[in-house]
DNA sequence: AAAGATTTCCATCAACTGATGGAATCATAT
DNA sequence: ATATGATTCCATCAGTTGATGGAAATCTTT
């Protein structure tokens, strides 16, 4: 990312920024294929042209998107890793688990889009997933499962991706859950936590 | 679905059989959108409009596949309940573990189109949905986290759905997973099996 | 205010998609 | 063999989509 490009996301009125938050939204509501270049112009309020001015192809637009959600789980997973230095492995279980479930309920499209991301053919967004591969090693160190970041084993890895997908997957679905748990939303955040909790605690803390 | 659609897709060779394999395929392994009913046809080696002459609209055809798999669901489910009766906990969970996670392997598109289904919006395709929330429940009865079936708390319900996301997205996830794990095939899906175990059995069956 | 650069919109394109009418083909029963 | 019905394909349609050229509008610099 250029540092001219990064001044003008920098900017949430600039137009650039404003034609990447409608599609970060409408990216994550209808997937890549079900959102067309029109229907985010016209949440920004412009015409087609204009978005393909400032972003290119449709895939340079959405490319953008994946980079900006990179970098915001970047910074939680560090907050995670942070927060946890220092405390019993099941503090660090419980910080991670409410960290990532208060983030991503806030912005259920990146849930989403972490999702769409696992059904794309290889070939195209290879930008995400390489990030998401150093992520988990980073938190099997930080969860006391491995001691060396570039050397985690395989069992390790599965289980922070075990706990990594539950929470993905709770809030990405949670219009079709919640209807059949029938409560309401702040109930259901809360089950999803202790859930989560009830779940994994037992898992890595009994020997 | 009426005995005479039932009786020509009994045949696997009929044409209207044929279709719906195809589409099966093709529908969970790129998703609603981006399947063409010109894939599918081109896939059985048939034109475009025989397609439409044997199933009707795209989404009938969709809805086909569905309800397809949704009695398949059905069937594995009923397996996990009878095999599960008169054995312990413990032992409940590791097959219920074993049985999905074998049909899912032999089966991804399954895993595929049902996580698809999480993100469409509600008014579409109610088809699934309502089973899966009928399956739930009587999960949670042979795992005996419930006394009645029309009566499981919401815990017990969203501790099912936790279980039932993770195998669901190990399966899809595994082009993404596995290069990251550095594995072949066959150990990806030990580690799954194993992963899962480890994490769900203490929680369920420690006090 | 004028000149130049940037930004925005209108009109339009080619490709693709779901879908259909109708002709051609095939199967079956008489 | 022929009539009837079922099946398949060809040609085509209307709507949508991603994308672009060029005119108009806006902003910046002088």
């Amino acid at each position: 990312m250029t540092s001219r490009l990064k001044k003008a996301l920098q900017n949430p009125d600039s137009m650039k920024a404003r034609i990447l938050a409608a599609a970060r939204r409408l990216f994550g509501a209808n997937g890549y294929s079900d959102t067309t270049t029109r229907m985010i112009a016209a949440e920004v309020g412009i015409d087609v042209s204009t978005l393909h001015y400032h972003w290119g192809e449709k895939q340079d637009l959405y490319a953008g998107v994946l980079a900006a959600i990179n970098e915001e789980i970047l910074t939680k997973f560090k907050e995670v890793e942070r927060r946890c230095s220092g405390v019993n492995l099941r503090r660090r279980l419980e910080i991670a688990i409410d960290v990532m479930c208060d983030y991503l309920f806030s912005h259920p499209e990146v849930a989403n889009l972490i999702l769409f991301g696992y059904f794309r053919k290889a070939d195209r967004d290879v930008v995400l997933d390489v990030n998401i591969a150093h992520y988990i090693s980073n938190i099997a160190l930080a969860m006391g499962l491995a001691t060396d970041a570039d050397d985690v084993s395989v069992q390790a890895k599965a289980r922070i991706l075990a706990v990594w997908n539950s929470v993905l997957n709770f809030i990405s679905g949670e219009s079709f859950f919640r209807p059949m748990m029938d409560i309401d939303p702040a109930s259901y955040r809360e089950v999803v936590k202790e859930t989560l909790k009830f779940i994994l605690v037992p898992a890595f803390t009994t020997a």
